[in-house]
DNA sequence: AGTGTGTGCAAGTAACTACTTGCTTCCATC
DNA sequence: GATGGAAGCAAGTAGTTACTTGCACACACT
């Protein structure tokens, strides 16, 4: 079954370089070192196997885990928050073609944000438990500031290496900085300063 | 010159709907009514056509402009940010696809990405606007927080037919939210509290 | 009345697409 | 050593694509 692995992990890499319409079964039998005919033999077409291609992907996406009883919220979103938006930026090509396909294959565009949902979850939980355990205040929306966080990230991931002029600070830099902004947003910014000054600003 | 809008126009709409390689130029001599000759007589070829059609459309983009002098930040910004949000939702699809296009066709993405440029360097002056005036403190970056602010409106645009489940309530509601949740993490989310208490939240 | 200019229409070209068929070759297992 | 399965290879099918050519028509100006 190596060549069925092939064939998948190649299929990944030609759909997020041309898309689903440029992601022609000749490159990707190429791409996976393969027979074209080969192809036809372990996938009945690319329609399905494309749809196992992005169906293994958003499977084997990674949720990292926000500790259960927090602690040092900024540390912790800092590390939480880096790693996805590492992820993100690694595949932001991958994403980029996804969603563009929601239109005209909305099944392939929806495996990808399965995974997007479910980090979200995370989050959202990480931050009732702040709130609960008193080290964030206000009214605010937890949905909202999940998503206002989430979405610096992503567009961040996706915006900085076609608009460098709008991100004129490191990754690692922007991670930091949206991270203080929300735990600003949700009263949450003067806790842990001793943890604070360590890192760079 | 009627044939050539009617073409630009409709050049526009396909490749919303299809993208580079689903936009035939077939589909779209058929979306302006015009025989498909007639559009190789007015473009040289498909590319030129959405390539014109990508540049008069960012051309045409409206900035909203920012008070210079701010003195309601929140219904400024409420004000400035629902009009954003609704004309990136309204566009999600094209923007969709022209972000699909990066890799395979840089100049069309880069075409819609000058129009976001110009539109957050308008919101970072007036963040910066707002320091001096002295109506928001602390030490914030002020690129960070545009792009935090437009991060979250862009994702919520793009992200909201996709993912239902994480985006609860309504544009409306999500630009209020974000808004409110920035003012707090710029240190300005206490003042002109009459004006708070009058919308929904 | 004549002369462009812009358009429609029918047809064709050359390249590419997903997918198929028939045959050969390798290689592990019985 | 025979058998079966998995792979390669060459070729072909039917459809689509961008783009071209040649000709006819209709309208505007002089």
């Amino acid at each position: 079954m190596d060549v069925r692995e092939a064939l998948l992990e190649a299929a990944l890499k030609v759909f997020a370089e041309a898309g689903m319409r440029g992601a022609t079964t000749r490159k990707i039998a190429q791409a996976a070192d393969v027979n074209e005919v080969t192809l036809f033999r372990h996938f009945r077409s690319k329609d399905e196997l494309i749809e196992a291609a992005l169906a293994g992907f958003a499977q084997r996406v990674e949720t990292r885990v926000l500790p259960p009883t927090p602690t040092d919220p900024r540390s912790e979103l800092i590390a939480w928050c880096g790693f996805h938006h590492r992820e993100l930026h690694k595949r932001s090509a991958l994403i980029r073609k996804a969603m563009g396909e929601h239109e005209e294959h909305p099944s392939h565009c929806a495996q990808g944000m399965r995974a997007s949902v479910r980090v979200a979850r995370e989050l959202t939980e990480y931050l009732r438990r702040l709130k609960q355990a008193g080290l964030a205040t206000g009214d605010w929306d937890e949905a909202a500031a999940t998503n206002m966080l989430m979405g610096a990230l992503f567009a961040d991931a996706l915006g900085r290496d076609t608009m460098p002029d709008r991100y004129p600070y490191s990754m690692r830099a922007a991670v930091q900085h949206y991270v203080d902004l929300l735990l600003n947003a949700i009263g949450a910014g003067d806790v842990s300063p001793a943890s604070r000054g360590r890192t760079s600003r």
